[in-house]
DNA sequence: AATTGTATTGAACGGTGTTCAATTCTGTGT
DNA sequence: ACACAGAATTGAACACCGTTCAATACAATT
């Protein structure tokens, strides 16, 4: 009963993803994708509640694609090769598909509603890789640390890449983002392994 | 000559401040600042080029303001303390003016001009407080490569506190957020002091 | 007081996301 | 085949945004 439905949703939303592609997020205009997808304007209303509800299926698409990428970066490596693999992995995909990594950050909810649950779980599924490599790592830290640590680690390479990227604060040279990341990950694996974790059996 | 204007540019700051901090960048209109600074609507337009440009004044402050906290908690403290001392006040900061410290960074220059030297220099005085303890902690490192190692610390840290505190990506706690940050600041030091920089003499 | 130059105004413009009455389409019963 | 009801689609209209610029108010000089 829905599958007209379902179709006109997949054409709307590869025609934004096309034009987020090209144009970044702040260049997505309804009239433009509508126009795309081929139907009228008031359909993407018909289709989505939102305009922001459109990006959030962008977004989605955005991060299985990338979780993808890092499936296969880290396919059959140790915990730890894996962990870096994983951080050369996001940065090498920001860079190959800025606009559309832009998009996943700059976007906002409107308003200050929380977002969906069937959104974080794709987020989940990217961060569920760092989290198996960490409990790798330690097998002893609880869970809930486990996920603590991987989010701490996740989002310092993310700022690190971020800043580089969009060229704030000084900014790193784009040629040496994969070197530093590449030290960056060796001082927290050294840090976090070589030292063990003595102080936290308290 | 251009007193008058001056005192205008300054009361329409004060004022986008005002509404910045209360209603974030996404709800400042130019017709609500212009009514709190008692001007008409294309005043905005007489002392500023542009509602960007107006913005970038605000978070020019919002720089200073940061790095005026900086200087207070950095003072008189050894580099390696100085450093977590810098990340736990940028923690810190972000959470208690959030709306101004997220405008630094959600803010972008329309099409892509780019950021202006007169705005840059505001951004470099705050990483220089970063610059100038990686440089007491490693003498003999070239200027270039400390200035790089800066930035990769600041956003290393800046992507935590980022991460942490727009909730995405799971979203580290904020009560775990300085207990993290300084576990993290450990791992760091101890890696690029502890085991010291033998390699990199060749 | 007249005149010139400058600063300020706010109605008007183009472009945005969103709505909803009007229209077209679709499927069913006769 | 036809009529008809319910659902899907349309696109003109709306509210709101940043920005402009001719008209106005003001200031200074002669």
């Amino acid at each position: 009963m829905s599958a007209k439905r379902d179709a006109l949703r997949t054409k709307l939303i590869d025609a934004a993803e096309r034009r987020m592609r090209a144009n970044g997020l702040t260049g997505l205009r309804a009239r433009d994708i509508t126009k795309d997808a081929g139907c009228a304007l008031g359909g993407l209303y018909n289709a989505f509640g939102d305009l922001n509800e459109l990006v959030l299926h962008v977004n989605a698409r955005t991060l299985d694609h990338l979780s993808d990428k890092i499936v296969n970066a880290r396919e059959g490596l140790a915990p730890k090769d894996a962990l870096l693999a994983i951080a050369l992995t996001y940065a090498r995909f920001a860079q190959e598909n800025r606009t559309l990594w832009d998009a996943l950050y700059d976007h906002k909810m409107p308003d200050n509603t929380d977002i969906p649950d069937w959104f974080r779980t794709h987020q989940s599924n990217v961060m569920a890789h760092v989290v198996g490599d960490l409990a790798a790592l330690q097998p002893d830290l609880p869970s809930k640390k486990v996920h603590i640590r991987a989010s701490t680690y996740f989002s310092a390479v993310h700022g690190i890449v971020a800043v580089s990227l969009q060229g704030r604060f000084l900014g790193l040279p784009s040629d040496h983002l994969h070197e530093e990341i590449e030290r960056f990950v060796g001082y927290i694996l050294s840090g976090s392994l070589g030292a063990s974790e003595k102080k936290s059996a308290h």
